[in-house]
RNA sequence: GGGGAGGUCGCAUAGUGGCCUAGUGCGGCGGUUUGCUAAACCGCUACAGGGGCAACCCUGUCGAGGGUUCGAAUCCCUCCCUCCCCGCCA
């Protein structure tokens, strides 16, 4: 959620800014109105309830009689009037809440325009585009022929797009799933385990509704929804508490499976564990102060770039565009690996600072000083990293002309020391 | 699943229709006093919204939402959560 002081006091700027993501300025009008009407109703009832109370205070310390009858009549009429107004607030209060989680984020100066991905400047790269000396293979042949991948039991269980893992294929998920967590509690992050159903209101917190409802899977009995990612369970976790300063920064780092029903994406990546509507993923987290935001994005970047180096895998750095960045996001980094065996960059990290984005809509707060006035916060989010695809990025790397698969070395003490699957 | 007890200010508690502008204690902050510390004493002690240049004033919030009433922490309804007892069970 913007903030609704900046609307109210640079309308333009806003309207100038959501411009370069095509959104009508008419909805930052719409805003405006709402806000205007808002005030002018509040006036009215405020002043009513005001009388009430006063009258109200007059009349328990009047002895019966037609005076004191009088008062109470007046007052019966008072409180229909009220009762009216307060439910032509609510409404407009309704409506411009609406408007308010329909805006997106406002970008940070460093992001450029672009219409697409295609757009977005490569920033830093290590390693390259390899071909290796033999023909490489996908890794669902790999993965096939080495029993590490069944999918058509994952068919079999949930359908399309659903895939078994199987004897070293499901260890070397594990694994890596635990060499990412400790190697992010080395970099200063506490481990968390969450609820993977959260209630509605935890996915209009992070902001994947309004805008990504039909990608969700959800339970109507019980209204609770599974997680698209781990970034929702862990925006909320401080929801409606205002933290201390000494407290911050919080950094999180969380596995969770990820639920997405991909619908917006049907009939791409088919092949293989690209892109399925399970997944796994560590997930880091930051909660820190407005001023020091900045600066923790790029260490939330550096501690996701060394997931891909420490593994060994050619990587590369991209800054978002206006065409690709996300809803929520100020400013985002996507991480590469590349994968000779499908030719391609995968994205396995997504690192982006949202700014008060998700803290606006998650009332979540923190005291810069003691008896200073609650502000809200800043959070980011960063993939440490994306496990199908990182998976998809070892196997094809690491591939050899016999069909093997070579162990990263830093997963061998997590392998049970295997250092060929074969 | 059945039965019972609860949810009040950071914590603990008081409050069964108007004396609640939510009291008291603890903790916390500031001050007085003081060689230093402690004690004692005094004051402050939430969040949101609206009005005002400002001092300040007003509105709302006692788990959440409705209702009754001139007036609700207090009465009624629904829901959520916590604790205890019983039953059932991966």
């Amino acid at each position: 959620m913007l903030d609704l002081k900046l609307i109210r006091e640079q309308p333009d700027y806003v309207k100038q800014q959501l411009a370069r993501f095509a959104v009508e300025p008419a909805l930052v009008d719409q805003v405006l109105a709402f806000d205007e009407a808002r005030r002018q109703q509040l006036r009215k009832v405020e002043d009513l309830k005001a009388q009430r109370n006063a009258v109200s205070k007059a009349i328990s310390k009047m002895a019966p009689g037609p005076e004191r009858e009088a008062q109470i009549a007046a007052m019966r009429a008072v409180g229909a009037e009220i009762a009216a107004l307060d439910k032509d607030v609510a409404a407009i209060e309704e409506g411009q809440r609406n408007a308010m989680l329909e805006l997106r984020n406002l970008p940070h100066p460093d992001v450029p325009d672009g219409a697409d991905d295609s757009a977005n400047p490569v920033i830093y790269q290590e390693g390259e585009e390899r071909t290796l000396s033999f023909a490489a293979q996908p890794h669902w042949e790999l993965a096939e022929q080495l029993g590490m991948i069944h999918f058509e039991q994952g068919v079999k269980l949930a359908g399309s797009r659903f895939y078994v893992l199987r004897g070293l294929g499901a260890r070397l998920q594990r694994a890596t799933i635990q060499w990412l967590l400790d190697l992010h509690l080395r970099q200063g992050y506490t481990e968390v385990y969450t609820p993977f159903v959260v209630k509605e209101q935890v996915l209009w917190a992070s902001g994947q509704l309004p805008k990504f409802r039909d990608n969700l899977y959800r339970d109507e009995e019980s209204g609770l929804w599974l997680v698209p990612t781990a970034e929702v369970p862990l925006t909320s976790l401080y929801s409606d508490d205002i933290l201390n300063a000494d407290q911050l920064p919080i950094y999180h780092v969380a596995y969770t499976p990820c639920f997405r029903k991909e619908q917006l994406s049907a009939g791409r990546d088919v092949r293989g564990i690209k892109r399925g509507h399970q997944f796994d993923k560590v997930e880091m987290y930051m909660f820190e102060t407005p001023e020091r935001s900045y600066a923790a994005l790029e260490k939330l970047r550096s501690d996701a770039e060394e997931c891909a180096r420490l593994l060994g895998l050619p990587f590369r750095t991209k800054l978002l565009c206006t065409g690709d960045i996300g809803f929520g996001s100020a400013k985002t980094y996507d991480i590469e690996v590349w994968a000779p065996g499908q030719g391609e960059w995968l994205e396995v990290s997504s690192c982006s600072n949202v700014e008060a984005f998700q803290a606006r809509r998650a009332n979540l707060r923190y005291r810069p000083e003691p008896g200073a006035k609650p502000e809200f916060l800043h959070t980011l989010n960063g993939s440490g990293l994306g496990l199908p695809r990182t998976i998809i990025a070892i196997m094809e790397n690491y591939q050899q002309a016999d069909g093997s698969i070579l162990v990263p070395e830093v997963l061998r003490p997590y392998m049970g020391g295997v250092e060929v699957i074969r």
